[in-house]
RNA sequence: CGGGAUGUAGCGUAGCCCGGUUAUCGCGCCUGGUUUGGGACCAGGAGGUCGCAAGUUCGAAUCUUGCCAUCCCGACCA
């Protein structure tokens, strides 16, 4: 298998789609929009599944599961919400095929079957949660409801891009509910932080947490914390959003509860969603011309071993040394695959597994036995080492630590590098055009001035960041007077 | 959805302008053998609705129309 891959100066987004397919995470289907997650990609996902899923429950959620398609009448009752996704919904309209009375073997839709009210295929399930949730919630007794949803969603996209923007993705939504703002408020900001330290310690991408400002918004919110990566070109990249609903879902859907002093009250609401999205931004924040760049704590795989063989009295005595070190590295919880594979020759094993971005490579053969060593290649540095099989997998125990670090490392400094000031406007199209990266400037907080912004650059404010300190100064544009800076960049 | 480009075996391609026997080449794949420290070599072999559909024609990969898909640039978006 020819696998040459497109380098990131010669063209990012084929680069970015060689890395996709040709690292077998995923391939085109024969749906519109639509990809196949392939094993190596499924396997990737489920281990940040498992991470996240695990963090939530820390954190007081449980799972639960809401059906698929949402009644129209019930979709359009949060009229922001509805508006927002309206032009991007797939719609159920009939529910039976029947053969073609013209064309044998041929189906078309039932015209008898027409449904009495369209389903609308859930882009986001905030409407049937709260119509559900509606019949759960009488008393502040019954609060708050901590509930998390791992599923599959479908936004009608004009673009698509493996993992970055397709038509059906999978996510995980939290929908809480809560008798106080602060609660909600609380709750919206703790699970920022999970996000946040999710992607920077399991995906080691560092971030920036923020405030989206009114046009960023999600949909329904009053508040979206969101945030916000930056990939290798320059582009930045929403990674996770955490909504404060407010009472908005709760007032559309009559969500009211008697609280101590026995008074109705609307809940108030959070909504917190990352989806496969996020494997879109782990391939561009480390990867390299030679393919993947996996961070050990969720990698598929952590470590491959290369039998480097010499005849065919030397199979067993290899495969016997093997044993022993993937026993080891299993005891210590560490993945494996021991690929003595005869069919392809261990040049051909390095290039692929490279491809796929395994963290650490161990390569072995009769020479070595006799020293008693190993070699081992780390995928992040690209660099070679030999290694004394006594202690081997505790050694690689700590190298994949390393590598998780150096890596996250590595990203930090290149996001860090990347955000530049600018104080004026001449000096902000020029850090756009030139530098890429998110650009750090005065804006006079309204909506006009931000549309401006993005017609004339291409750039949208990605965040308010937390904890901003305040600085005096005047807006990019219009030069009216500014009380903090405001990210701003080119995003995906 | 608007503009541009592309579509020939799993991948990359020649042929198309100027229609004419059995559609070119490389990689990969299968069988056997030799091999194995950075994408091995020899011999033999399999694999094609030429993106799909209609039309023109004695005859279409090639000409015409429609559709589909992918990529790039916009608008939209997690």
């Amino acid at each position: 298998m020819s696998k040459e891959l497109t380098t990131r100066a010669a063209d990012y987004s084929q680069w970015y789609n060689d890395l996709v397919i040709k690292g077998e995470l995923a391939d085109y289907s024969a749906v519109r929009g639509c990809m196949v997650i392939k094993p190596y990609g499924y396997a990737l996902w489920e281990n940040m599944r498992d991470v996240l899923d695990r963090m939530f429950k820390e954190t007081g959620h449980v799972n639960a599961y809401f059906p698929l398609f949402v009644p129209k009448s019930l979709f359009e009752a949060e009229e922001k919400n509805a508006e927002g996704f309206a032009k991007e919904c797939a719609v159920v309209t009939h529910y039976r095929l029947k053969n073609d009375p013209n064309q044998k073997g041929k189906l078309i839709v039932d015209p008898e079957a027409k449904l009495e009210e369209e389903l609308v295929i859930r882009p986001t399930s905030e409407a049937i949660i709260w119509n559900t949730y509606k019949g759960w919630i009488q008393s502040y007794r019954d609060l708050p409801i901590l509930v998390n949803q791992w599923a599959n969603v479908v936004r009608w996209e004009m673009r698509t891009r493996l993992f970055l923007r397709t038509a059906e993705f999978l996510w995980q939504e939290g929908h809480t509910a809560h008798a106080t703002k602060e609660e909600a408020v609380e709750e919206t900001t703790k699970m920022l932080e999970v996000y946040a330290n999710f992607v920077e310690q399991y995906m080691a991408v560092p971030v920036i947490k923020g405030v989206k400002t009114a046009n960023e918004r999600f949909a329904g919110a009053e508040d979206t914390y969101c945030i916000e990566a930056l990939m290798q070109d320059g582009k930045a990249l929403q990674a996770g959003t955490s909504h404060f609903l407010g009472q908005n879902f709760a007032k559309a859907f009559d969500v009211q509860f008697l609280n101590k002093e026995n008074k109705q009250e609307y809940v108030w609401a959070t909504s917190w969603g990352v989806s496969t999205r996020l494997i879109g931004a782990l391939i561009m924040a480390h990867s390299d011309d030679q393919g993947l760049v996996m961070p050990p704590r969720i990698a598929p795989l952590q470590v491959v071993i290369v039998p480097i063989y010499k005849g065919e009295e030397s199979k067993p005595i290899i495969d016997d040394k093997v044993a022993g070190i993937v026993q080891s590295l299993k005891a210590l919880g560490i993945s494996v695959k021991y690929d003595n594979n005869d069919h392809t020759r261990p040049g051909w094993k390095f290039a692929e597994y490279e491809l796929k971005g395994v963290p650490v490579r161990v390569a072995l053969g009769l020479r070595d036995i006799e020293n008693n060593v190993v070699e081992l290649a780390r995928r992040d540095t690209k660099e070679k080492q030999s290694v004394s099989i006594d202690g081997l997998a505790t050694y690689i125990q700590q190298l994949l630590e390393d590598i998780q670090q150096n890596i996250f490392n590595r990203a930090l400094a290149f996001r860090n590098e990347n955000i530049r000031e600018a104080n004026s406007w001449d000096e902000f199209v020029q850090l756009l055009d030139t530098k890429a990266g998110f650009v750090s400037a005065h804006w006079d907080g309204t909506s006009e001035t931000e549309d401006k912004i993005k017609e004339q650059t291409k750039a949208t404010i990605r965040c308010i960041p937390l904890q901003n300190k305040l600085e005096n100064g005047a807006c990019i544009l219009t030069g009216k007077p500014s009380i903090q800076r405001v990210l701003f960049a080119r995003a995906y």
